[in-house]
DNA sequence: CTACATCCTCTAGCGGCTAGAGGAGCAAGC
DNA sequence: GCTTGCTCCTCTAGCCGCTAGAGGATGTAG
């Protein structure tokens, strides 16, 4: 019986930092804990366990206003999931999208490096492409 | 002749805002201009250039930091162009990493979304999967 | 009883801008 | 000359998602 955990060893349970449990509470994505005769935090398993499902959605990526959304989904179990997979679907799209934009930049960073003479400053092609956005083939987001 | 550009011509020149040229004045990654006797900016062609130069480097990704060193190398085209090899291959490599991680996250959401039954939260696969870590296999970074 | 760990609150900082207040300057039309 | 409306100036505060530190209270082990 550890029904009561302080907030280190919530952190420790639910691998959230414990500056950022208390951030988290002051933005209001995770409800103020009942608290001990010496004004200290008590959480119980639940609060773990939202810990741990806000940790893993930001691992994820997921931006603390999506997240405030799913957990409030997560309360009300009988509501229809249309919302957290358009959520979801949403967020796959941005991650697609990020993933396209830095593999053109990959490209271009790979072009610069590779055709570097490594002679000097002013003959070289890491420095020329920045310096003349023409000689790259830099699609514009 | 247009020597001498206000700042806003010397946005809609380079490619930069307004707010965000005097803040990279503020930083000390772009030299404080000449003022006009009403106490305005005076741009010149270098400038211009200069600013371009951050610009491009910025929409490839490097830090604020490595760009005052690019610019410093550009000012000094003596010296062997190693460094800037040097910092772009360190970008590209950053880059990569972060394509390797966003690539992990992709598969996750796509395995979220389409497990998704469309029911009820209570059996909705993208809530299970943020609840329960251990459902789903994310490398940890 | 003394260390020492952990907790508390509060404020400020990170990067890289962006937004807004409140005011001065300047060019063009009447 | 006067007004309109644009650009410019400085200064401060806000964005996101934390992170760090000061300065103090509380709890625990030896």
């Amino acid at each position: 019986m550890h029904e009561q955990l302080a907030i280190g060893e919530a952190a420790r349970a639910s691998g959230v930092k414990v500056p950022t449990i208390r951030y988290y509470e002051q933005i209001g994505l995770l409800p103020s804990p009942p608290r001990s005769e010496g004004n200290r935090r008590l959480y119980g398993e639940g609060d773990i366990r939202r810990l741990a499902f806000i940790r893993h959605a930001r691992e994820l990526g997921f931006e603390i206003e999506a997240i405030r959304t799913l957990v409030s989904l997560q309360d009300d179990p009988d509501q229809p999931c249309a919302a957290a997979d358009a959520l979801a679907k949403q967020h796959l799209e941005t991650v697609e999208q990020r993933i396209r934009s830095l593999t053109a930049l990959k490209g271009e960073l790979e072009a610069m490096v590779e055709g570097c003479r490594h002679g000097r400053i002013d003959e070289c092609r890491v420095i020329e492409v920045l310096a003349d956005h023409g000689q790259c083939r830099h699609a514009h987001h």
